[in-house]
DNA sequence: GTCTATAGCCAGATAGAC
DNA sequence: GTCTATCTGGCTATAGAC
């Protein structure tokens, strides 16, 4: 006799939930839809997830781990400013390619209630910008970059990479772009395009 | 014996539904908390906007329509380029702070539905890159500014400039601000930065 | 652990009086 | 034009059989 809640249930019942809410969001998103999309039926969401603000917990969660350590990468890791430029972009932009409704859905849950950013700030793997800081007033000093405060350029990194993926259908709109593949491509330039775009704005 | 709709209830409802759609999005918002804000009563809503679709749907066309000829104006002015990326910046900064809750609405609800925007494209003050894009063309081929294509320019401003009011909370986390007036200031000295930022990253 | 059936609530929408 | 009262449906959540 099983007494052990079953993984393989556990799991399906996480994906679904993931792809469902990261699409219509916590208000949008039905609890039946979910059953459906993990092919089982609503109480056994309950049974595994006790209520929909739980089970959304888990996958917001689940969301912002994946995300929070590739920031991690460029604040706290002992590459050049340069190469974490670099290789954040790169990596960043292929990432988002394959997960493409992360960004949004986290931007816009935490507009929806702000004060969920404390929940993480604790966690291990949660950005810290202090040595980011100091290397970029280091650079500054050494004229290796023009002054810039670390706050700015770090807005400026984030703003660059992830904007295009959160606004992408009004982005499409704007520039008469109504075939995915071509938006994909611009974006692929992108892991090019933009570490050159800041590289160059920092030239002194 | 009053026969045509009280304008001033209409305004009003207006006004209360915009408030609460554009901070809680179509499906966060309750038709209750509308007539609420409004001063009126439910039925009043249905009265002048019918359903509850049919009043997003002219909250959304009127935030649209605030942004869109801000857009235009980089894109189809006569303006130079660096007039172009200074004008706009400093204007859609400054608009924004009294807007905060505007980019993040349009682009959240664009994301449930894209096909929307096809509802505007045909309007007169959506925005065109045609000519913008002939004007980056001209301005690298004068070894004005370095080879960039214009559709990744466009991105660029528009990130630059919308992101960080469209990631507030997420971006006060990681630079552990959490003073309102603190970030606020970081946007006032954006006006700025960004231009200054965009121009040197254009430099030959 | 998984299901069916249903309780209980809440939101959008309408009827009808004034 | 504005209100109160109410209908109707849909959704979260639980009870209880297997």
């Amino acid at each position: 006799m099983k007494k052990e809640k079953n993984i393989t249930t556990e799991t399906s019942i996480l994906n679904a939930a993931k792809s469902i809410f990261e699409r219509k969001g916590m208000d949008g998103a039905r609890m039946q839809e979910i059953a459906d999309a993990a092919g089982i039926n609503k109480a056994l969401l309950h049974y595994y997830y006790r209520n929909k603000q739980l089970l959304f917990e888990a996958v917001f969660k689940s969301a912002f781990l994946k995300l929070a350590p590739q920031l991690n990468e460029v604040l706290n890791s002992d590459a050049s400013l340069n190469d974490k430029i670099k290789g954040f972009t790169k990596n960043y932009i292929s990432f988002i390619i394959n997960h493409p409704y992360l960004p949004n859905f986290i931007i816009n849950e935490l507009n929806r209630s702000p004060e969920f950013v404390q929940k993480f700030i604790s966690e291990k793997h949660f950005p810290n910008i202090q040595k980011f800081k100091q290397q970029v007033t280091e650079n500054v000093n050494d004229g290796k970059i023009r002054p810039i405060k670390a706050e700015q350029l770090f807005i400026n990194i984030m703003a660059l990479n992830i904007f295009p993926f959160v606004a992408a259908p009004l982005l499409k709109g704007f520039l008469s772009i109504d075939n995915n593949d071509d938006y994909r491509q611009l974006m692929e330039e992108r892991t090019t395009e933009v570490s050159n775009f800041i590289i160059n704005a920092l030239k002194v």
